[in-house]
DNA sequence: ATAAATGCAAATGGTTTGCGTATGT
DNA sequence: ACATACGCAAACCATTTGCATTTAT
């Protein structure tokens, strides 16, 4: 798996190379995202960048992570209505608690292969492909 | 595959035996979801039975979605910021067109099978499977 | 008869946008 | 120097909610 450090390498190098300047914010915000193993919302990074940068507003969260998203850096995923970012980009599947969710990732080598015949006679053109199963969490079902 | 009037009277059964009142604006949003292919959201439910139903209000149809929601009658899709409908209720991969949003079925026997192994050494309880493939439907691509 | 559903309008809440100022390159 | 990014506040927009009225049972 790529070290944390190495992925932040990397997206700033793509930002660089295609023409996004550097600034603190997006330092700090791209490091909260790579490092989290969360599955943050836009707000949670807010809060966890606020702490140590007072000054930054949500709108600027907002742009970086759809800065991001176009970059393909980030992966975005919609729960409950609101977008869970995901620093991790290579295809993996996700399970999402219906009750408290959390989000949990599986391994990429756990990615069920897509079904590539009923896929090539459509004719569609696959760029992404998400797995995600929703249930219960094992702390939720203790709850019970 | 089960057919359009059967699914609408299991669904009617449901709502009785679970002491729903069958109103008139209930039949029509029913009727709308079950028999429609394209996903539509809830606007576009709404449009369909405000035609021949022009008293009906936007809440009503969100009210009711939602109670098809809770009866595991109605798939909820969240694409592009908003919730799509999809009547059909056995589980099926989404093929999702980043361009032009329109979603395409595959068929339930296209579903790869869920990552056991590794969802048991979770110890989460799985209760739905989405498979979304995201990309360009055939017309998109040509229109490149 | 009565609890539940409707329709309206107002409220919500996550996200986006416009704009004047600040800043990375 | 100058285009880009920032911060703020207002705007957006799908969805939810409160409430007075209607209606299915």
């Amino acid at each position: 798996m790529e070290k944390s450090k190495e992925r932040l390498e990397r997206i700033v190098r793509q930002l660089r190379a295609r023409g996004y300047r550097l600034t603190p914010q997006r330092m700090a915000i791209l490091q909260t995202v790579v490092r989290s193993h969360s599955h943050p919302t836009a707000e949670e990074i807010y809060q966890q960048v606020v702490a140590d940068f007072p000054m930054i507003s949500p709108a600027t969260v907002y742009k970086t992570l759809n800065v991001l998203k176009a970059l393909d850096e980030v992966m975005e995923l919609e729960v409950g209505g609101c977008s869970h970012y995901d620093g991790k980009v290579t295809p993996h599947p996700h399970l999402i608690c219906m009750k408290c969710h959390t989000i949990i990732d599986l391994p990429p080598e756990a990615m069920p292969s897509m079904p590539e015949e009923a896929l090539a006679a459509t004719g569609f053109l696959a760029l992404w492909y998400y797995v995600e199963i929703y249930g219960l969490c094992p702390r939720c079902q203790k709850r019970e």
